[in-house]
DNA sequence: ACGCTGTCTACTGTCGACAGTCAACAACAC
DNA sequence: GTGTTGTTGACTGTCGACAGTAGACAGCGT
């Protein structure tokens, strides 16, 4: 009946809940029903407990047995812990993104920078889309497939948790300066800078995200 | 961690199925049938795929659409990425144990140095248990609960890979001192120097294992 | 003998239904 | 009114069966 046009319908199933979570039309605290959802999506529930059960290890779900899954939110020992993981995992790119970097892959994050500050100054919210994308080229730089897809995972659970987060015109500058110095000692060849200055962003992000969630309050669990 | 701790079928399948795999019962290369292994754990297909699934996620079994699951063979390339994972994890760990450990965790790291060199000399063969137990130690005194989790993942592809690992004396006796060397500057309150001395460690067990793995020829996939 | 094509088989992907479990609610005893 | 206990309801955990796909193999044509 359904013939899988391109993936299975768990897969299919995974990138839609997938979208959902990550652009807030879940909410985090709410509880996914699995009859209900596999209704909304036309597949069965078997497929869509698989897809559950991934996004689960992904970290974008909860499981509790006998209660279903729930979107997590998240507290400030929370946000530290994950910070901590990010840190690990992003200075050790950015070393070997100073290491092994093309001139090719200089010009793609001086590239991202430009359009950054373009895109910002033009009176537009900061635009995490391009922020995103800049750590991502610099991934593909640092040419380590197994750091990159654990990257990758992490920066979900950050957007999930940066839906709390309100504009802060400082911080958001800040960010774009340390773009540009990573980018320079990226160029430079130099990987203990590099690693340096990844710590010290990934420090300030990590502060702007903890005090922007004592102001709002932590969501209930 | 796992939704049902022990009481789902499910559950209990990803144990099994952890244990045969890391155990080498079941080969790298050697496909997971489900009716065939349904059947053997004596439970239905849909419990099992959920289990395939979540190993799966875990890097211990490979998916194929429509083919079904594979253990994972590993070439040098894979060997050197895996590594890099783990070196960026666990150095970070080293880093963040040197910051925070109390005096009662330099007592369990040196018990397990002791208890290892104890088992080693006594003629027995390099006590592999061992060794991880000082590098999950070392993991605890890092409190950093986001890291230690990954850091577990990672540790079971190594010793997914050390089926293929021969024993290695001068090598082994290298790593007894490296541990030796990475509690003391744990001890001494130095990140910068445990860091060090992990990545040093790391990349001497990286480079036994593809020493390792030449002689013994790359598994087909 | 070689290559192509149609069938065949084993397996995965998917589905609907049943059973067990937990939480909320109501009725009751104190 | 408060605490306890039985009941109910909704949901997850599990199962067996059907459908569709990918590789294997034999038969045919050249």
């Amino acid at each position: 009946m359904t013939p899988p046009l391109h993936l299975s319908l768990a897969g299919q199933a995974v990138d839609v809940l997938r979208d959902l979570v990550l652009t807030g039309e879940i909410p985090p605290g709410e509880r996914v029903n699995e009859v209900e959802a596999a209704q909304r999506l036309g597949i069965s529930r078997g497929p869509l407990r698989e897809a559950i059960r991934h996004l689960a290890s992904e970290g974008l779900l909860t499981l509790v047995p006998h209660r279903g899954a729930y979107v997590p939110s998240a507290d400030a020992d929370e946000v530290k812990a994950l910070f901590e993981l990010r840190a690990a995992l992003e200075c050790a790119a950015a070393e070997l993104a100073a290491t092994r970097r093309t001139d090719a892959d200089v010009l793609r994050l001086r590239s991202v920078c430009a359009e950054s500050r373009r895109s910002y100054s033009a009176g537009e919210k900061f635009p995490h889309r391009l922020d995103l994308a800049f750590h991502q080229t610099l991934l593909d730089a640092a040419r380590s497939p197994r750091i990159a897809e654990q990257v990758r995972l992490v920066q979900q659970r950050v957007i999930l948790l940066r839906s709390a987060l309100h504009d802060d015109p400082p911080h958001q500058h800040a960010s774009l300066d340390d773009h540009d110095a990573l980018v320079a000692a990226v160029e430079a060849a130099d990987p203990t800078r590099a690693a340096e200055v990844m710590r010290k962003h990934l420090a300030r992000v990590c502060a702007q995200m903890l005090t922007s969630l004592s102001v709002a309050g932590p969501v209930a669990e």
